[in-house]
DNA sequence: ACATCATATTCTCATTGAGGTATATTCCAC
DNA sequence: GTGGAATATACCTCAATGAGAATATGATGT
């Protein structure tokens, strides 16, 4: 993958809230839904964005779409991941996010919401 | 800085090549000029982003404004640009912008350029 | 087959950014 | 201070991007 594509990724608020939430283990939609807070039109372009060009992968669970980060990244992808992750630990707004991961979806109970089924595996 | 915003700045293709050239030390509007082989006012207006951003700092040494990567970068920042110029070591484009600064600015000669005196005492 | 839920796509609109031409600024040499 | 070189800015145009509303698709349960 060219360098280019990769930083033209990364350069929206939304896909690296997404990429590092991701960085956790896979999610379906909802969850990002839940978790950011946004409609679920503006969550599903921004992943099929990310998609397309190689960011993320998906596979369907029933109902839901999950995704992940991509089993196989490029070196680059693999570099820019691990150094957005360092650069997210220390801003609040990614630290926010992962908090509230672990705080809605840090262990999966009968009560999480049904659409998290999928992703019970994960954790 | 605000990490969207370092992304931001390295989502363009020609600032990318910009700031690999910077990695080797600090450079002028002109040394851009030829060894990207851009207009004058495309490479103004791209240093004058990174600099707005704070990717760059510029010093004018006489007639001419010597750009470089920030003496103080934050962590964010330094973190990236190593990314990037690890990225950018293996990818023909910057390989090739850094063979050529090699070749005309490789050691300065009585030969250089006179706009290149400034950048004299970086080699 | 039908209703429903989760997700994707289409359309439209406003914003942004890149590139070019022309023009302005800043410094130097004379 | 005049002219010229290096660089910056203004203004324009065009393409890309992001956001939301409405709509479409695809899977599930009955």
């Amino acid at each position: 993958m060219d360098l280019i594509r990769i930083y033209q990724c990364l350069c929206d608020q939304t896909r690296l809230r997404v990429l590092n939430l991701l960085s956790q283990g896979p999610l379906c939609v909802c969850h990002f839904q839940e978790l950011l807070d946004e409609g679920q039109v503006k969550i599903s372009k921004h992943l099929a964005y990310l998609r397309t060009h190689g960011m993320v992968e998906a596979t369907r669970e029933a109902n839901w779409m999950v995704y992940r980060l991509p089993r196989k990244p490029s070196p680059e992808l693999k570099a820019n991941l691990a150094c957005l992750q360092d650069c997210a630990r220390e801003q609040s707004v990614f630290q926010a996010d992962l908090a509230k991961l672990r705080r809605l979806h840090g262990k999966f109970t009968d009560t999480s919401p049904i659409c998290c089924s999928p992703s019970k595996s994960r954790i």
